[in-house]
DNA sequence: AGAAGGACCAGTGGTCCGTA
DNA sequence: AGAAGGACCAGTGGTCCGTA
């Protein structure tokens, strides 16, 4: 129940403590069976590389931060209104005096297949939680189909809100929605996305230069199918399920405008084909 | 700009004032130029029947509702966020000292075809509002597209101030919304639609017993296709752009479960395919 | 009474900015 | 400084209920 035993062990994922307990959420009618990390559909968009945490985010003590303690107050229950299955309640529970508030570790620049050490987290291990939100949307779709309600067709606040009761508290929108496009990179060009990281690693960028970069191959992909930055995100079984970024839309729009003018090149930097 | 003299004229559509001015709205890079009402996708669904509306719906008087007059203080202006190009002010701008609130004519049950006669509206006129929403909805989507904006794929919030702007202030979201599943019949079963409206015609029934009569053909139908009314919704080109109404979606899960159980019938009514 | 629609409300998409 | 994410906010889907 002591928080600083748990340092050694938290090479990935929270900064401190991970997860509350193994969730015995998914409604009910869930996707097949098991945690939902476990399950999560690897291997479907960025095959090669595998995200290495066999069963490691599943330490024992609670955050504190916001009471709301997940799992063990669970009566199977069902039937109320969004998917969970806990009472909701206790304001701080269990044991952990002043436990401080938790975040997962930053992540860094990491070439594919590379584990990032110390309190880190690495790339491989970003596009992993790409797959399991795909994974709790597939739940939650399951969940309203059979009960017969609205249907989500993307990552929701109501997806988001799964994912936490589910005991995935290291999910959040901010970062999901913060990182997209660099999955979308991941996802269309795999090749290229891997060079990227490699050469960002390689200069010791920061991951928020490498986050940057992303946009820029991505433009060059819409150029080459029609500016259709929609087309393209709906077109791929991973991204469709996530929402366009906003700046990834605009970098295009303004992109096609000044191909449609004469001229290329995306603004101040280098050549047109990436070449870091 | 006196009221009364218009109630003559006003057989069809608002119940006292309809429109406001012609338009000079849809953005600037609209559909494909005139007033939107007379390029609305006719006869798409809903064939025969045509809508006899020349041009009549343009009388001259205002609301006097709530200010916010259109038209008439255009600058050809564009660029604001919403596709509006209106300069938005002048509370209760030009004549009428006390107009009184106006609402469209209460629909009646009318045939296939039949104008209604008094202060009163037509299913016709009614199917005719949902095209008009579609041909809305496509102005909207072109100005987005133009302007590498987020593009509504339904019927939003967003197309309803549309149409506002644009003068169809007989359009509202509460109407349309009401009777979405009477305008899926029409599309999904004209025939069995037609059938419904001189059944309940001829028995004199009012414009709410024939509503909540749209809702068991349509289950039935929903039935034969394995129950999924989403599918059956996104598959037509008219209904894709309109939300399942949520009544529609549980009538359907309910019946679904009780056929699984093993009966038939919807629940206290009469037989299985509609005849009334 | 039957019906049209202004206006409200819970929960959304989007992301800023106080936090660590 | 660079980065993670709680929490806010404008505008949404949905529809109730004061209005005519």
């Amino acid at each position: 129940e002591n928080a600083n035993t748990l340092d050694a062990l938290s090479q990935e994922g929270l900064s401190e403590e991970p997860v509350q307990q193994e969730i015995e959420a998914a409604g009910s009618g869930g996707g097949g069976g098991g945690g939902p990390w476990e399950l999560v559909a690897m291997g479907i968009c960025g095959g090669a590389v595998k995200p290495k945490h066999g069963g490691q985010r599943k330490s024992k003590k609670q955050l504190g931060v916001k009471g709301k303690i997940i799992g063990s107050s669970s009566q199977a229950g069902r039937g109320d209104d969004n998917y969970d299955n806990d009472s909701d309640d206790d304001e701080n529970g269990g044991g952990g005096g002043g436990v401080e508030r938790q975040r997962e570790h930053p992540f860094i620049v990491t070439e594919p297949g590379e584990v990032a050490r110390g309190k880190k987290n690495g790339l491989d291990y970003l596009f992993h939680l790409y797959e399991q939100c795909r994974d709790f949307l597939i739940q939650v779709q399951t969940i309203a189909k059979e009960r017969g309600e609205k249907c989500p067709t993307k990552v929701t606040n109501q997806v988001f809100r799964f994912a936490k009761k589910s005991g995935a508290s290291y999910i959040n929108k901010p970062k999901m929605r913060h990182y997209v496009h660099c999955y979308a990179f991941h996802c269309l060009d795999e090749e290229g996305s891997n060079a990227l990281r490699r050469g960002f690693k390689e200069r010791g960028e920061n991951v928020g230069a490498w986050r940057q970069a992303c946009y820029k191959p991505l433009v060059t992909i819409a150029a080459r199918q029609g500016w259709d930055i929609d087309a393209i995100f709906n077109t791929h079984p991973c991204l469709s399920i996530w929402y366009v970024p906003t700046k990834l839309r605009q970098l295009c729009h303004a992109e096609r405008r000044a191909a449609a003018v004469g001229s290329t090149s995306v603004g101040g930097g280098g050549g047109g084909n990436l070449q870091f």
